[in-house]
DNA sequence: TGGTGATGTGAATCCCCCC
DNA sequence: AGGGGGGATTCACATCACC
């Protein structure tokens, strides 16, 4: 029975930080569902490129025409996409999050493909190269781009990680945008065999980077079912992240553990260099706990910004604004006649000077003096 | 018999500069085949928005719920999408292209649609906005975006048009990429009746003039099946190509037709074009980027030129010194008590001879090595 | 007339925990 | 799985009121 077969060549744990040699749509139905935190996936292309390229000083331009990304037509080519996304799709988390490049020669196909699947698609990322190849024949713009399309496993899944201040903070302080302007893998980061190419289409680190920081968290499990020279897994391995890679070329595979053995695993001690924690992850003060320690006392009067609002704190912490009670944000939302509203930044209370301040500044005195940060 | 009346349908001559009011599932059939030159479409994109959204200052953010984004499921779209794509490659000539532009919310789709039914894409162009709306809830990146698919009518099509020393012109004298950075159409190009927008999706000329003078010539006809207030017309005459425009709403028409009677026939010549603003990507390097290329590792101590001070550079980029946290201006800034200070000249790390190296000298390597200066 | 600060707005698939 | 409640979250411009 072949569904016996299959339960028997399970992984009984995940194979972390390892290589599998083999095609992923071999390996990936050994990988037990609902496992990955985030997949990796750079796909063959499917350039379909006939003619050769000539520069014009006559030199000929090498271009994608491996043995592995060649497909016969697009049936082929979006029935080898099915099968290899409906995969990462069943081993993803719910949490978990999909991201694929590709050029426009294939992006379009496996973004439909992806749609139809379930995956609910977060942001098209573009990747703006620095230093892309010219188009030497002057009949198109320059292609300087490749697109990244980041999803989750459905429009209903909740809890993705999204590391939405690491990034702001990558960007001088301005939230990322979905272009990013980075180089290609060139120079010494670019594997080289013989003085050539050792793969034709070597992502740059700084690319994953960038996908590994952004959408996950230290000690989650990345996979890459493409793994090639094994760019994915070094990121993953400098980020304190878990790896699995998937790949049929034993040369490629070769050449990814000698860059794995020259990495080193972030260590413990390195951790809290990673990033800044968000806000939304500090822990919750509720606003009874400053009533209860007696940051403010039963009674005090709290004002709108401009003094316009005016309420008193009750000893169960609501708060009472004319006739009505409720919570800081629900009386907040009442008087400005709003569906909802942050009561931290709405409410002042008056110091000793008359000054007013905002009951923000006591929960982050609350929070530091009480080991909460 | 169905072929006679269409037969019978068949304008004559073809409507030049005309605005055919109907839905163009009913009118591109009345078009002969092969007599366009160059189709611009913007389709509905079936945004698919379901919850209210409200910006951090507790006002809404109006999005886009026009009866005609509304399909009922994907492959109502994806029929649509087939149905107004055949037809225009049926009236398309041999020598014509087709541009369309999109979100990640439909291009992916339409691209994939385009591949099936033989266009062979030239490019996707990547409007990039230089003013997009922030993403306000900090869930995912800023989408900054639009798509532009740009597609001939078959891989085995000869002899279409690109501009390709105008667009060389309009970009400072080097190769036009496919990354245009072009603003939002605003203040009084943006069509408005009683102070409120007109159309929910009026697109900025800068970005037809663009599309219309690199891939056709004067004298050509520009087809545009969703014309909606006219954008693609209106620069369509200001170029001195014909337009053919196809809408279903009536309010529409009337404030298309009101702007091309404003617009002259031919009314730019050469010179206007150069100044047309082509604002390409600053060169800057954030430090973040000396980070995730691995140029400095996650974990690297920085230090003042006396040593004094030392830090630790963040897997985010920022800088850990004491229990602080910031950016390299602001650490320096702050390590030194004043209020400003320039982080790229301030720092230094130690190579393996123990010599102090500015980052300054890293930003530098990082330009010459990845084409940014 | 000129500068300054407040206000408005753009094709938006925009949270997460707990009951 | 659906509802309720806490509470975190914005960038580049254009326009306009006001001094």
């Amino acid at each position: 029975m072949a569904s016996v077969k299959r339960e028997e060549a399970i992984f009984a744990d995940l194979p972390l930080n390892q290589i599998l040699f083999g095609d992923c749509l071999d390996i990936l139905p050994k990988l037990p569902s609902h496992s990955i935190d985030l997949i990796f996936a750079d796909p063959p292309y499917n350039l379909q490129l006939q003619k050769e390229l000539w520069r014009p000083n006559q030199t000929p331009v090498v271009g994608v025409d491996d043995e592995w990304d060649r497909f016969a037509n697009f049936e082929d080519y979006d029935d080898f996409t099915t099968r290899w996304l409906s995969e990462c799709r069943r081993v993803l988390k719910t949490t978990g999050t999909l991201w694929v490049i590709g050029s426009y020669h294939n992006i379009y196909r496996v973004g439909k493909i992806m749609m139809d699947l379930g995956f609910w698609i977060l942001n098209d990322v573009i990747w703006h190269k620095t230093n892309p190849m010219p188009n030497f024949r002057g009949a198109r713009f320059q292609n300087a781009t490749e697109i990244l399309l980041w999803a989750k496993r459905s429009r209903e899944a909740r809890g993705y990680t999204f590391q939405y201040q690491a990034m702001k903070n990558l960007n001088e302080g301005k939230q990322m945008q979905n272009v990013w302007h980075l180089p290609l893998c060139t120079g010494a980061e670019r594997m080289k065999i013989d003085g050539k190419k050792a793969h034709s289409t070597q992502k740059p680190e700084a690319l994953l980077y960038r996908v590994i920081l952004a959408s996950s968290k230290p000690g989650d499990v990345v996979l890459d079912p493409f793994l090639g020279t094994g760019t994915s897994a070094v990121v993953a391995k400098r980020l304190g992240r878990h790896f699995i890679g998937i790949e049929r070329d034993p040369r490629y595979i070769g050449l990814a553990q000698e860059r794995l053995k020259n990495t080193p695993f972030c260590g413990v001690d390195e951790r809290e260099l990673l990033i800044t924690p968000s806000k939304r992850a500090a822990p919750r003060v509720a606003f009874g706990q400053l009533v209860e320690a007696g940051y403010l006392k039963v009674g005090t009067v709290l004002y709108s910004r401009d003094r316009r609002i005016v309420a008193y704190v009750k000893a169960d912490s609501l708060l009472r604004w004319d006739s009505k009670e409720g919570s800081i944000h629900q009386i907040a939302a009442l008087a400005e006649g709003k569906p909802a509203c942050n009561g931290w930044e709405y409410w002042y209370y008056e110091d000793e000077d008359g000054q007013l301040i905002s009951i923000d500044v006591l929960r982050a005195r609350y929070r530091a003096e009480n080991g909460l940060e």
